[in-house]
DNA sequence: CTGGATCCGTACCGATACTG
DNA sequence: CAGTATCGGTACGGATCCAG
């Protein structure tokens, strides 16, 4: 898949810490999608996940090549190459699912986030949802 | 359901913090599982969710009130019960899906760590696997 | 019994600056 | 290009003590 990833790939605001169904770090789950067509180096990743740092995302990247979801290839040429392993791939399954979730239950989201006891927090929702989310 | 939560409901020590997958906070996954079979009184949570102190599972709880996804109900007797909401039920398909993917690759997730760049730490992992895995 | 209040350690995440 | 080093802010989670 040579074609760049869109840089509206993810919408960055508006659905965000709304599901509460995480995969791993706060990008993880963004980055899994972006290797979904296939390998991708560093900075075509910096494209779609914008506002993240270098730092942050070679973090994510490093948990997911620790926990086998994804392999790192550094060619001569000082580029780097990441790319799913099957267990990587194995996620897209999942990933769906709760995407699936959130573009449906999105509305009754909304309400019970509006709906709620004033000033409460939520525990640990994250994660972009529905107009493209990973998780 | 009126049959006592086990209390070796999950696993706690085994395949905790290997599945990426998580819903809400490190125990939302788990009150979740433990409301699918009816109401539960706040007691009666503590007891497979060792080691949660009354403070965190407070909180845990208030927020999936606060998203709607679970009802807390106070009685005049002091005892409050908590059940799910027809939202924190349809989390439910989700959650089983994030399940059966833990189980399934359990030994591969295992094989990654023990595999793994040593030293390098997870991102965000988190929430019990397949022994029963609430998330 | 069901929490609330407080203190505190740790993890995550971001900004900035620097390097092979 | 693809990171690393450093610093700091913040949120989460646990321990302990206290209260309606």
């Amino acid at each position: 898949m040579r074609t760049p990833l869109p840089v509206d790939m993810f919408d960055e605001v508006c659905p965000s810490d709304l599901t509460p169904i995480r995969f791993g770090d706060k990008w993880a789950g963004m980055v899994v999608r972006c290797l979904e067509g296939g390998p991708r180096r560093f900075s075509e990743l910096r494209v779609p996940l914008r506002g993240v740092t270098a730092k942050v995302l070679t973090a994510s990247l490093r948990g997911l090549e620790r926990d086998g979801f994804v392999r790192r290839t550094a060619h001569p040429d000082r580029t780097v190459e990441y790319e799913l392993t099957p267990l990587g791939r194995s996620l897209l399954g999942p990933l769906d699912a709760a995407c699936a979730w959130a573009a449906e239950h999105w509305e009754e989201l909304l309400d019970a986030r509006e709906a709620g006891v004033s000033g409460r927090r939520s525990p640990a929702a994250a994660s972009p949802g529905p107009g493209r989310g990973p998780a």
